[in-house]
DNA sequence: AAATAATATGTCAGATTTGACATATTGTCA
DNA sequence: TGACAATATGTCAAATCTGACATATTATTT
């Protein structure tokens, strides 16, 4: 298995660098081979939502704090999901949308 | 505090029954309520995605236990998925979307 | 520039979700 | 009908996500 990660280069070396760049974890073969189907799509669908859940609280000229208050959060878990890390759930963005006042319209628009 | 309970029957009798039914949990009153705004919309999100999956998986005539494998995971909780189990997140049932082929348009179209 | 506000990043114990398993129920076909 | 396939339900340890906190970095005001 010495060449797993020489073989991951070769195959997508640029999207494997975006990912990481992202801080999505790509170390191991399976990983990043288990990702390529639908995972990137996955991930942009999920960065789709940080957007726009920005853009709405901007919108709104609410801060992270007070977002944070209405979803019974913390500042640095509402930064996290802005920013698209990996460590926040789908569910959680679309419950900070639905509670930001988004409908299940405005986010089928912003995902598709 | 031993009206809340009350208070909630009389608030939308309807609705809690509804999502008891299904197996939400609506015991206390910050639970139901918390649930009230953007929850029920989040509950009706994840129900239009299951009967979407569930629809797609029949359409490519594969069983719950073949996607199981391809997403790996088990039946078992294909069967959740597709039932609308409050146990299931919104990643995987858009994870397992994605493995039947969905794109982020047709994703969209199933929520909106 | 310095103070202040807002956002970002790292960590972690507690909560939730997970795959797996056993088993029950329902559907299908001989 | 009975055998067999598919789906449903319950449980649980392990994995993942969570809010909270500390602290760093980056705007914005004064």
């Amino acid at each position: 298995m010495q060449m797993s990660e020489e073989a991951i280069n070769k195959m997508d070396k640029k999207k494997k660098k975006a990912l990481e760049s992202k801080g999505y974890k790509t170390g191991s073969a399976e990983d990043f081979l288990g990702l390529s189907k639908g995972g990137s799509e996955f991930i942009e669908l999920k960065l789709s939502l940080s957007q726009a859940l920005a853009k709405q609280r901007k919108q709104k000229k609410i801060t992270q704090i007070q977002l944070a208050e209405m979803i019974k959060s913390s500042q640095s878990r509402v930064a996290k999901m802005e920013k698209g890390d990996p460590s926040v759930s789908l569910d959680l963005l679309v419950k900070s949308l639905l509670a930001l006042g988004a409908t299940q319209k405005s986010i089928a628009e912003a995902i598709g």
